[in-house]
DNA sequence: CGCCGGAAGTTTTACGTATAACGTCCGCTC
DNA sequence: GAGCGGACGTTATACGTAAAACTTCCGGCG
């Protein structure tokens, strides 16, 4: 340990080795080949050692102008969503010597405009999920490389994007339930202005509007439990005749839609077919199990991570979205099944 | 902008404002009272904006030798619960000026054995949960301020500990199931080598051999609801008396154990309670919903963060372990209920 | 009139690192 | 025996910021 209580610096290692502090610098950065002998590289590794010296990261990121730290925004940590996308990216970036920094949903955190200030580490660049337009523009006002996930293409001031094909799943839901025979829908939509949520909405009225006697009906709610449960009990107690299956934006709302159902004295599937989006733990955890559109979260953070490197080395991302999947469990059925 | 595409730094702005670097930190730091002019320091602010300037964070850090950055280490981002702990935490760390980094479980992320790696930020200190031994000497090793989350005081190596309070959770858990009738249990516990864990099977195992003529077997599994199934089926259909309480380490197991009474064809509660720890979204929407002990992550995370201020700051964290709550729901009730 | 003190700045320095530029010694070649 | 190049280093510098130490000007006081 050093004598006072401040850490070691490359310095103190070079005293302690008998060297100069730049060969201490060579050493440890691996570039000392034809430059520093063996013996003397071995005698600054073991000094190192010895004191337990650990580069200042501030030091050396001034001194390299860049980090190697990324910052991953994410609208919240609650689900096991992000989770995966933050697994992902962040295997991505080991891979790469980066890392990886969280910055989940201001919401009530303070000065909420500004990721910087919160995580306080200087940044190569930023993924960002289902960001708003304003928080967009005043990092792209940094001039930091940017990636957006899941947002839409046009709005996203040119910074590169990487999409789920949420699209197809919704597409693939419409089918699934068209093909089972049911002919009128509600829609338990996210109550979030985010481009992510738009699409599902229109590709449901697209591909079910193109089926002829069809009808969908819509009704928002908060992404949550409780706020799903309210807006699908009111809105499955509403006159007229009452829908046979029903679609919800993700998994959470879809919990929220069975504790509707029971209340309403509604079987599931028998009364009314539901479906979810994202296959969180959730899913199989309900019964009956969820029918719903498997994200691949892990891949979503590892794909967004590399479109970062590509434009942080001035390459051009791959495009193409992300593919998704229906599974197909136990909350669908047939209309009007026994 | 710049006319060279590099970010504009201090001098740039000094240049700009007809003054010297001096003055553009003094003014932008909020130290100018009585070293410049009220007219100059317009000047500078006006002339910062309009560069867009911001200051060179690894420079500032360099220079003050802190970063006021911290870590949180969390073993995994799946719950709400580690969701809850860094809101907490980022919201009082905010108050402060401080900013959050989160580094989540290692596993399958790299290097594991090195915090530092993924987070490249330079730390004033780290708040750590359910850490283990040898990742937590080497912190030490970094002469990092420390505080433990929820983990062994006499274990922590003289590191700040905050705790829920745990080992009431459970003690309320047992008197409920008790006052209920019970007197066979089964224990689902987590299989984690972790002092929070060992805390619930000691302390179930304490209040229930208190009472005469009762039993606790134990079951182990990993968090997840498949892996709970799994166990849960298992030991509900083995031979001899069939308990009527099970107490789950956590709700996701929770969930697991429903699935196998259905499996089983138990009705819960009539055949048998169930019980859970955490209160997670999941609990409510569980049919019937999960009797369990709620715990305040949100208070959890401001404490630890409180506690690691106080560190740094070289005051003594306050003491005392956070209460927890059971909320009793429809998942428990007499044993032999019709 | 001499001098003090405050306002309004500027000059200078240090933080710890990475690396470009510069020495020095020695063995070899021509 | 002059010179050259490789091995083995060292010295010096820059990155952008914060702040201590210094300068200059000027009004007021004894």
């Amino acid at each position: 340990m050093a004598p006072g209580s401040t850490r070691p610096t490359s310095r103190d290692v070079a005293q302690a080795a008998g060297v100069s502090q730049a060969a201490v610098s060579l050493v440890l950065g691996d570039k000392w080949r034809g430059r520093v002998s063996q013996a003397t590289a071995e005698r600054v590794r073991e000094a190192a050692r010895d004191l337990g010296y650990r580069p200042n990261l501030a030091a050396r990121n001034l001194r390299l102008g860049r980090t190697r730290t990324v910052l991953l925004v994410v609208p919240a940590l609650t689900t096991e969503f992000f989770a995966g996308v933050y697994t992902g990216a962040a295997r991505v970036a080991a891979d790469h010597g980066f890392g990886v920094v969280l910055y989940p949903s201001p919401e009530g955190i303070g000065p909420a405009r500004d990721p910087f200030a919160s995580a306080q580490a200087a940044l190569d660049g930023v993924i960002a999920s289902s960001m708003a337009a304003d928080a967009l523009t005043a990092i792209r006002g940094d001039q930091l490389p940017l990636v957006m996930l899941d947002s839409d293409p046009k709005g996203s001031l040119g910074a590169a994007t990487v999409n789920l094909d949420i699209t197809d799943g919704v597409r693939q839901v419409a089918e699934h339930l068209l093909g089972l025979g049911h002919r009128h829908f509600l829609h338990l939509a996210a109550d979030v202005a985010s481009w992510t949520f738009e699409v599902r909405a229109h590709e449901l009225a697209a591909r079910v509007g193109a089926v002829p006697d069809t009808s969908v009906r819509t009704t928002r709610a908060p992404i949550s439990i409780e706020g799903a449960l309210t807006a699908a009990e009111a809105a499955l107690s509403a006159p007229g005749p009452r829908p046979t299956a029903l679609v919800c934006d993700d998994d959470k709302l879809a919990a929220g839609a069975y504790k509707a159902a029971r209340r309403l004295g509604l079987r599931i599937p028998d009364d009314i077919s539901v479906t979810g989006l994202d296959d969180l733990a959730l899913a199989t955890a309900l019964d009956p199990e969820l029918t719903t559109v498997r994200l691949d979260a892990e891949l979503f953070g590892e794909r967004g991570m590399e479109a970062l490197l590509a434009v942080l080395e001035g390459r051009v991302p791959d495009a193409g979205d992300i593919p998704v999947h229906l599974v197909v469990r136990g909350s669908t059925a047939p209309p009007g099944a026994p």
